[in-house]
RNA sequence: GGGCCUGUAGCUCAGUUGGUUAGAGCGCUACCUUGACACGGUAGAGGUCACAGAUUCGAGUUCUGUCAGGCCCACCA
């Protein structure tokens, strides 16, 4: 039972990982009552788990471990996310290494290669998972790849286009030429750069025209220059027709309220095919849209000779030759916010292309009700503002994407009568024309659209199962505020379509990792942290203590050594207790036991067990409320000060060897067991590991699937709570004097205690406490009148004199000195605030009674000391 | 252009409904290797709570403004 001197966690958290998961503890049985139920935001199978995923996981098993030992029917549903456009890329780049392109491959072998990646990233990510201690049921495992979230997906697909709520068209979207797709707003993120805005000459029949414009190259694609209607300057153009340079082509001047007159010159080119903006415009004034770019980002054979370049080398030649031709009037720096690809930064072109889209506005309603009403909160709530800003102006979501790996959508062309077939199961042949002559859409859907199902999806969602009965909709979706947008509004609007019901009662928003500059981790700034590292540097138990500490209030976390040092000596402490409690314990012959109620023979048992059920009490309303951090705090400052620092001094001084089992063991065991299971959602090592050496023969299993205590406040005694406090300031009085006075001094001083009133009783029975941890040498006195002979410490409980082996007379009446000074500053701030009428008038009664009495007590106080003082004068 | 967040000890941060002398961890100073633990113990030093107003008997906490930093959304060529 000897366990060592510092506790190594990496001997025994491997160990616990792989027993939590053979004993299949965490498996979820579907049964009617209280649940807690929860999916993972499942990792991207494209890497393994970062820092990030590790805080996101610490949270929610906290959350999901005290809710199982509260008694919940508790559900972790694991699993990881196919990541379309992500595991693309890592994979391409793969295959680079070898020399290949994907189109080299083929799609079926392509896609083959992809799962091949996801086997091998998924296993790290599941083996990163389970050595985290993450108690998910495992036989629950999902990947939105796999076929029962496949089926869910075809559903879900068919259902929205049956409901007319998926439509296929032509329209603007933000294309990235690098991965060949289209992909939604936001998967784009807008860069502030370092810009020209060029200005243009466009003749026309009266004269020039100046039109401004950031990306020249477009102008190939005009076919329409624009002014504000009511702009006065310009009143002489309505109607006519001004020549583009380059193209020689005629266009018209339109009218359109969308154009600023401040800006620039005022008037607008339009390039209907390859401007948002000029999109719209296009389609009011029915111009032409000419394509100039294509999806490669180069020209086409529209923009005439320049039909091949790259956009960037086309803006080059196409200036050069306006300059040459006399049409540049000038060259403004401009700067611009520039639209790039999420994934690659490479910039996106608006390109107009037939993409399927999802008809956002009806679902957005009942998604945005859902928050309104309360069925969904989001924690911290200030979210709900800006969930609210994103869906009230949310626009069409477009699903489709080119690429192979993700799931086809289930559409299918007819050759011969041209009409779409949008079905759950394979068709054969069109169901209009009945031809067999079909071809699937080669598109795939958004990553996000199969995520978006998934707190139903991974339940057996379509069909109405068992799981879905007893689980669904699940408590709570714990997150990073980044995906708010791309992930947690979409499950709201998916699962409120889908199954009727809210998907999560509550969404708890938490901050991002950083480094200890405060910077986001990232590969390509190397600062990325491996959890795999740092778990077995401080202990997993130390990390996940330290994240958790660090999430207070949705604020990202810096993560820095210094607080895993301290983590990790918390651990190392608990650790020691225990050391010392199994000592002591074989010393005396005590078997291991855990009592079922404590004994509260002493002063001390009855004042830690208050202090008990008061850390209870916090931890409970804390995680309750999603506080975490305070209840983090709570436990660590019960066992480290309350516990170690109080409770087992004192304890050592009435443990005797070979005394057998006595009520000190019992309040001893008692509470240290109850410690255990309290910390154990937030170090679910260690406390399982020192639970493990106490458990009792009809204990359950683990720890973890022992109750979570619960406050019992009947048993409180305040009187043991000021008892001990006297005691505590007497001993603390006896410290600060040694400390100030005598430094370096190790023997046990002569001390005089004058004690008043209750205290006396209090001060005989913890006598020896006194002595020894106060190291003095006790003369007990009752009265109020100190002797005056030396170190002198007073309170309204008592009188402290220390008395010195050779008084130092500077030094007391330094001490004095500094004690008056407080004293007196203390007094007179509270004489101030009585000497305000209106605030002893309207404050409550009780602040006021007690300022009255702290008053009373620094006076009287500082008389005595005062007269200390002056005797010691003389 | 809109919205959100942050500014408290040297550093990283707590501080729920306004209320008695503003806290923690790390770091720092002094002392202690005492039979659980030096990843320890004890005692300390250190803060005009960014700034300016307002409300109030009373503001770190509420309101307004300013400054500084961060983030998100947005069709201004």
């Amino acid at each position: 039972m000897q366990l060592e001197k510092i506790y190594e966690p990496g001997r025994f958290e491997p160990h616990w990982a792989q027993w939590w998961i053979e004993t299949g503890m965490f498996h979820a049985v579907p049964k009617p009552g209280k649940y807690f139920s929860l999916v993972i935001p499942p990792p991207n199978v494209t890497g393994s788990l970062h820092m990030g995923h590790m805080l996101d996981h610490a949270l929610i098993d906290m959350a999901v471990r005290w809710h199982r030992m509260s008694g919940d029917n508790t559900l972790w549903v694991p699993g990881t996310d196919h990541a379309g456009i992500a595991t693309q890329m890592v994979v391409e780049r793969e295959l680079a290494k070898e020399g290949i392109t994907r189109q080299q491959l083929g799609r079926e072998e392509f896609v083959k290669r992809c799962w091949k990646w996801k086997e091998i990233y998924q296993k790290r990510i599941d083996d990163q998972m389970k050595r985290l201690g993450s108690s998910c049921d495992w036989e629950r495992e999902r990947f939105t790849f796999d076929p029962g979230l496949s089926r869910a997906v075809r559903e879900a697909f068919v259902r929205l286009y049956e409901k007319g709520l998926i439509y296929r068209g032509e329209y603007m979207v933000n294309w990235c030429p690098r991965c060949n797709t289209a992909i939604s707003d936001l998967e784009t993120v807008h860069t502030t750069t370092q810009g020209h805005l060029w200005y243009i000459r466009y003749p026309y029949a009266g004269g020039t025209i100046v039109v401004a414009t950031t990306r020249p190259e477009t102008m190939l694609g005009d076919t329409a220059v624009a002014i504000h209607p009511e702009d006065a300057r310009y009143a002489s153009l309505h109607g006519r027709t001004v020549t583009l340079p380059l193209m020689d082509r005629e266009i018209p001047v339109i009218l359109d309220q969308l154009v600023d007159p401040k800006f620039g010159t005022g008037i607008v080119k339009v390039t209907p095919a390859h401007d948002a903006n000029d999109f719209e415009m296009g389609k009011r004034h029915k111009l032409p849209f000419i394509k100039v770019i294509d999806e490669s980002a180069a020209m086409t054979p529209a923009a005439g000779r320049f039909s091949g370049l790259d956009r960037f080398e086309a803006r080059k030649q196409v200036v050069a030759e306006l300059r040459q031709l006399g049409l540049i009037e000038k060259i403004e720096p401009y700067t611009l916010s520039l639209a790039v690809c999420d994934r690659c930064k490479t910039p996106v072109e608006p390109l107009v292309s037939t993409q399927w889209f999802v008809k956002m506005k009806p679902l957005a309603k009942p998604a945005i009700d859902a928050v309104d009403d309360g069925r969904i909160q989001f924690i911290p709530a200030n979210w709900t503002t800006t969930y609210h800003h994103w869906m009230d102006n949310i626009r069409d979501w477009c699903v489709s994407r080119q690429l192979w790996w993700g799931h086809r959508i289930p559409a299918w062309y007819c050759d011969d009568c041209h009409q779409l077939t949008v079905s759950r199961e394979d068709p054969t042949h069109c169901s209009h024309c009945q031809s067999g002559s079909i071809r699937q859409e080669t598109d795939v859907l958004d990553t996000w659209f199969s995520s978006g199902l998934w707190p139903f999806s991974t339940l057996g969602w379509p069909d109405d199962t068992e799981d879905l009965r007893a689980f669904y909709p699940t408590t709570l979706l714990v997150t990073g505020f980044d995906i708010l947008f791309f992930w947690v509004a979409r499950m709201i609007f998916l699962g409120l379509e889908m199954t009727g019901e809210v998907p999560f009662r509550q969404v708890h928003l938490h901050g991002l990792v950083r480094d200890p500059e405060g910077q986001k981790m990232s590969k390509t700034k190397g600062n990325v942290i491996d959890p795999l590292t740092v778990n077995e540097q401080y202990g997993t138990d130390a990390v996940r203590l330290s994240l958790v500490q660090g999430a207070a209030s949705g604020m990202d976390i810096s993560f820095t050594p210094d607080r895993m040092d301290a983590s990790r000596a918390f651990a190392n402490k608990i650790w020691n207790a225990a050391r010392f409690i199994f000592m002591k314990m074989e010393a005396a012959g005590v078997e291991p036991r855990i009592p079922s109620s404590p004994a509260l023979a002493c002063l001390e048992d009855r004042w830690i067990h208050n202090r008990l059920q008061n850390a209870i009490a916090t931890m409970n309303s804390s995680l309750e409320q999603h506080r975490y951090h305070e209840a983090a705090d709570a436990i660590y400052h019960f066992i480290w000060d309350d516990f170690c620092d109080w409770y087992i001094e004192l304890k050592k001084l009435r443990m005797r060897d070979g005394s057998g089992y006595d009520d000190n063991w019992r309040d001893l065991l008692f509470v240290f067991e109850h410690a255990l299971r309290l910390l154990h959602p937030i170090m679910p090592f260690i406390t399982e590991e020192l639970w493990q050496r106490l458990r009792n023969a009809d204990s359950p299993l683990s720890i973890a699937l022992t109750n979570y205590p619960s406050a019992d406040l009947s048993r409180l005694d305040p009187s043991a709570d000021s008892s001990m406090a006297t005691l505590q300031a007497i001993i603390t009085a006896a410290r600060t004097l040694r400390a100030e006075l005598v430094p370096g001094n190790v023997s046990a001083l002569p001390a005089t205690l004058y004690t008043h009133g209750a205290s006396s009783q209090v001060v005989t029975a913890a006598r020896e406490a006194i002595e020894r941890l106060g190291n003095v040498k006790l003369t007990l006195e009752q009265g109020s009148t100190p002797h005056l002979g030396g170190a002198v410490r007073s309170t309204p409980e008592f009188d402290l004199v220390l008395h010195l082996p050779a008084a130092d007379t500077n030094a007391l009446r330094t001490r004095l000195e500094k004690e008056i000074e407080q004293l007196h500053k203390a007094a007179t701030n509270s004489e101030r605030q009585l000497s305000n009428d209106e605030f002893v008038r309207k404050a409550p009664e009780q602040i006021v009674t007690n300022i009255r009495a702290k008053l009373a007590d620094y006076k009287a106080q500082l008389a005595k000391s005062r007269a200390t003082l002056e005797a010691l004068g003389q």
